[in-house]
DNA sequence: AGAAAATGTGTGATAATTTCACAAAAGATG
DNA sequence: CATCTTTTGTGAAATTATCACACATTTTCT
């Protein structure tokens, strides 16, 4: 494959779905046709396909997450991006990891390396993406009860599944934060998942956009002192993360 | 939505994509502007995307088994169509149900009513395919490796998770029959989880199409005699239907 | 190195599809 | 029953896609 259309996967994977104008605009060193005949070639691949006026990624789970969740995911899209390149910085081969339910974590299981990995999840469509996307990577799901809302499993038996796992990374995304209440979430399940991983794991790195600083949700479920590093992205306001560094946890 | 509408997405969810001209010619009662309209308002509740000529169902994780497997599953889609609303049948409410992994028993999720219903899967996606798509039943997953060709968990620890779960009817998928063999498969793992559920479910339901019978993967999982009920299509051979029915299986 | 072949790219004509505005028909409301 | 709203059909106009061919670039072979 070439380098352009790979170049041109990547920005539909990123934008989800794409004009051709918008395309030829973005890729204005090569004309509308040759756009045209690469999208038709990734479409054969089955990277994406063709619509109307342009192209959409493969909605594998894609979907699942933006296509659920609505515009509003689209929005912080950049953001997150940022995020997920900065932390798929800090995979290692042949780590055993974790990783959390939810967008940032599904574009980070996006830019995963194609390696040896062993990733455990509660997001059952991020591990279908990861299976379907990579070759290396080993993915164990967890099982229990599949949330309507979150497409994240939680069970009763959380904490029997993890004592067989010896989880060294854990990547936790969070809905909230503020300084008196901790990380925060909406739901009770994950409150309760995510302490038992964040008990577990060796090293644990939180994922969060700037928008989730300043705000709290119902369940908090760890407190500064429980994490390692948190990977933000360049509009969070330096005070915080500031406050962040003088409580010992790496800032990225 | 209208009942045009409702057949209209239907007709694209057994499909998988069609053409605006299939679809004229299909819902020849209505214009071509008509259905044009339709497929904007299933667009915009995200129930189908529209494409270049045409229109192709919201792929959640319907192209997780279509994509992936390829052309060879949309050959017999009208056969396991056939069993799956059959199958779909035999569901009562407040059930506790097993679905198993494959593209058959995708197509009978799909058949599923929206009632309270307790369905265990080791098919993540066709999990989420429920979960989006319904309202009313729960899904459990069961945790495990997520195999790449199955799109399904298997987990050391499988005979753990379902020593909690009370399995009314078992709905399990075959590759191969024959009369010495029993009941095949391809994969080890799969194999040894078939066996598992069978033992655990009061009831279990046999899914196979004719195109399965009289060929021997290298797995057996089960016998006739684990079995009470087949559900096959119209294809297969009263021979064998008729050695079924000897041996004490119900046949639909 | 140079010719031949293969592949990739751009152009404009042609064909197909989609959109739009508006009129006709069907249904709802008082 | 008149009137308003919603739904549906029609054809023209705009947009978008396809195709054939010319030109450029790269690869292969002698």
């Amino acid at each position: 494959m070439k380098e352009r259309q790979e170049a041109i996967k990547r920005y539909i994977e990123r934008k989800g779905d794409v004009t051709l104008s918008e395309l030829t605009k973005e890729f204005s060193d090569w004309s509308e046709m040759t756009i045209r005949r690469d999208l038709e070639f990734l479409e054969q691949r089955r990277f994406l396909i063709r619509t109307k006026r342009g192209a959409r990624i493969m909605p594998t789970s894609y979907e699942v997450s933006v296509g659920m969740y609505g515009e509003r995911e689209k929005r912080n899209c950049d953001l997150k991006q940022e995020i997920a390149a900065k932390a798929a910085a800090l995979v290692e081969t042949d780590i055993s990891m974790y990783l959390d339910a939810g967008s940032t974590a599904m574009m980070l299981a996006r830019e995963l390396p194609d390696r040896n990995l062993i990733i455990t999840t509660s997001a059952p469509n991020i591990g279908i993406e990861i299976v379907l996307k990579k070759k290396n990577p080993t993915v164990i799901l967890l099982g229990g009860t599949l949330q309507r809302k979150t497409i994240s499993t939680c069970g009763l038996n959380v904490l029997d599944q993890l004592k067989t796992l010896n989880i060294d990374t854990a990547f936790v995304c969070a809905s909230g934060y503020t300084e008196s209440t901790g990380f925060s979430v909406g739901g009770q399940h994950e409150c309760v998942l995510k302490r038992a991983i964040i008990a577990s794991a060796r090293r644990v790195i939180m994922l969060m956009d700037s928008s989730k600083l300043n705000s709290i949700l119902p369940f908090t479920f760890a407190q500064l002192s429980d994490i390692d590093t948190i990977v933000t992205d360049s509009k969070a306001p330096e005070s915080i993360k500031a406050a962040f560094r003088a409580a010992g946890v790496h800032v990225l």
